[in-house]
DNA sequence: GGGAAATAGTTTCCGCGTAAACTATTTTCT
DNA sequence: AGAAAATAGTTTACGCGGAAACTATTTCCC
């Protein structure tokens, strides 16, 4: 019997085996951060998977557009409308190149890299231990073993 | 200058600083989390959350549905339709007390709690170390460290 | 060279999850 | 007691993200 006493009072939940389950941690940890990533940039008027795309646009000009998506994990469909938005907010450019025209490529604007420029701090490294409950080792063990999970190396493997 | 070589030779991104964001990479890995979620659940026509429902209520049969929105990050008005799903599947009932009318608690039906039996180890326990990259000591700390970052002990403080 | 297959991106349509407004009930305050 | 405020949950309307089908272009291969 994993069940725990009756329960009927409220707030105060047993978890069990769920507070083990990778699947479930990583949601709720995610929810926290997205939560706090739009406190913070929901002035900007910008969400944290086009800043992610603007940020790798960045580092990465001139990529095709479906190389991006495929490395952020998102979708071809959902890519097309993301980018659509930077462009209509004037922080990216598309470019068809001439030895291949189904794809595009991608360029900041000078506008856009000023964003980039004006808001990297705040929305890369906004993250910092002291705002979290982990204190610097851990933050950084947390951050290794996240890209050990993920399979995320430095640059890309 | 952070930027990298050309990088128009595709399928070699440079992530940069965004590879120590914990944004970043915690929605890279509840994405992939997600794909082996749904690759062994959608057999059963369960999403997560359903199942982490589902799983609370066996847990803690009785509490009121706002009660468990709470504790797993469930907005109100999605935990209404996600509740109405479990019903509507014949394995969770609401039952209004008569001394608060305005609240609904929860409870397992037969066929809810055979659900969960059927399929806990399937569902909450299918991310064990080896079928990840980490090893057994990494996959424990990470989940110590998932925890302590979502401030989630075994029992709700 | 020319049709078949592959590739890049887009469009259409749909469901999940949310905010805001709403209903019903209970609690608080005077 | 009775009005005002708080609380529980629902409804409505909307945006994000995705699957499937589609268009345009390039590559393969006979």
């Amino acid at each position: 019997m994993t069940q725990t006493a009756a329960a009927i009072d409220d707030d105060r939940i047993e978890l069990g085996e769920m507070a083990g389950s990778l699947g479930f941690l990583l949601r709720i940890a995610q929810v926290q951060v997205f939560e706090e990533f739009y406190e913070a940039l929901s002035a900007h008027d910008m969400k944290p998977g086009e800043f992610t795309v603007l940020w790798v646009i960045h580092l990465n000009p001139g990529l095709r557009q479906g190389t991006i998506a495929r490395a952020l994990h998102i979708k071809p469909a959902h890519m097309t409308k993301l980018v659509a938005r930077l462009v209509a907010a004037g922080y990216v450019s598309r470019i068809t190149p001439t030895d291949d025209r189904r794809s595009v490529r991608l360029m900041l604007t000078s506008s856009g890299k000023a964003f980039v420029q004006r808001n990297r701090d705040e929305l890369i490294n906004f993250h910092k231990a002291e705002r979290s409950r982990l204190d610097d080792d851990e933050f950084e063990q947390f951050a290794v073993l996240l890209r050990k999970f993920t399979g995320i190396t430095e640059a890309r493997p």
